[in-house]
DNA sequence: TTAGAATTCGAACGAACGTTCGAACCAGAA
DNA sequence: TTCTGGTTCGAACGTTCGTTCGAATTCTAA
């Protein structure tokens, strides 16, 4: 790896950082400048835009997630350990890489243009495999009344990117236990084996319902 | 209600609206001049600041979900039914004011100070509200390896919450098919009646965990 | 040692930002 | 009609923004 490779992918990591922070539209190239040691000026030879940066940022970090996690799922059939595999890959991916991982998540409408559809593909792809994780499982545990399958991909990614306004990864909750909890919990509500209607509201609580 | 509590509260939804299409930060107060017909300097009889301008949006908001909720679960007492209340309230709430609550949930990070303790304080009270809930509910369904509360509590936050990246509260999907799917997942995976081994990811791919 | 490329940066550019101020405008009471 | 207090706004303030440019410096290979 190049002299300049190297120092991009640490002005990258801070600027990650400063993002993660501050969010990405309140920080300036001056933030930047100012912990990285690089000077203003300077930082324009390892970028052509503060766009492009956090583009370097997002694209990097998909790319490296889905790799990971294409090389995890090799080999593997039975669709539930495939939706093991894609929530701890995930999730540990989240907790080493927070920064990035919240700008990935609390920036996705920054971009715009050609950088915005780049990493709207590279998250389309990802989205969709996870969509289709979840199609298998669901295909396995045909119940009567079975989770709405956009409803159940949106919550599975919500359950697991909100962590980044509330996980420290330095306490005592480990990565494995948050893993583990999550797919209990997702798990256990996705594949209801014909309990479907123990917890309706319809039927137990007619009355809130109706009211706009 | 006075004129100038009407211009005020239109001046407010307008905000909102583009504080949601294009984050807090990068919305300025020309943007919101243009949108709402009413010019630069005018703005600043309604409000002190822009920062008071985010801060009247979040906080009027979280004061309306709350009294409609406790307002809801009087004379509720089963937990599960109470579950049920928060997060329909929760999710219908969100529907009908998307740009509100997507200001609520993406922008929490934005407001700093006494303006920033103040809504704080409201979002500490809505989610130790929650997690007393899901107490309750865990008490009644005694399991023997139950699901951490701090998880489940952010969980279900996350499942509700990140709906503004992707629910329209104008397609096919309804509101109360929304809450009815997520209710189901979650409380399924919540209460697991003892079936807490069947998909444990320790037990079946032990070769996934330890990676660090 | 030296030529040429890669790297660094001080200084400055025009544009856009949040906010202010004093004057103009307008409704309604006297 | 006149007066008063609430409302509106054009114009400008000082600051900060992303970006550029040419010169200075450092590195690399011969």
């Amino acid at each position: 790896m190049s002299r300049y490779d190297q120092k991009l992918e640490y002005i990258l990591r801070t600027a990650a950082r400063i993002f993660a922070e501050k969010s990405y539209h309140s920080t300036s190239m001056r933030d930047i400048s100012r912990a990285t040691n690089v000077s203003l000026a300077g930082l324009y030879h390892y970028c052509k835009s503060k766009d492009e940066l956090l583009f370097l940022i997002q694209d990097n970090c998909f790319g490296r997630v889905l790799e990971r996690l294409e090389e995890r799922l090799q080999d593997v059939e039975d669709p539930i350990a495939k939706l093991g595999i894609f929530i701890e890959n995930h999730l540990s991916f989240f907790a080493a890489n927070m920064a990035e991982m919240k700008v990935l998540s609390h920036e996705a409408e920054s971009l715009q243009g050609e950088m915005y559809s780049q990493v709207s593909t590279r998250k389309d792809k990802y989205t969709n495999l996870a969509r289709k994780i979840l199609r298998e499982v669901q295909e396995t545990q045909k119940s009567e009344q079975p989770i709405d399958l956009t409803v159940a991909t949106y919550a599975l990614f919500g359950m697991m990117n909100w962590i980044y306004n509330w996980y420290d990864p330095r306490g005592k909750l480990k990565v494995s236990d948050l893993a583990d909890n999550l797919l209990q919990l997702f798990l256990g509500g996705f594949v209801r084996n014909g309990m479907s209607h123990q917890f309706s509201l319809r039927s137990e609580m007619p009355s809130v319902w109706g009211h706009g």
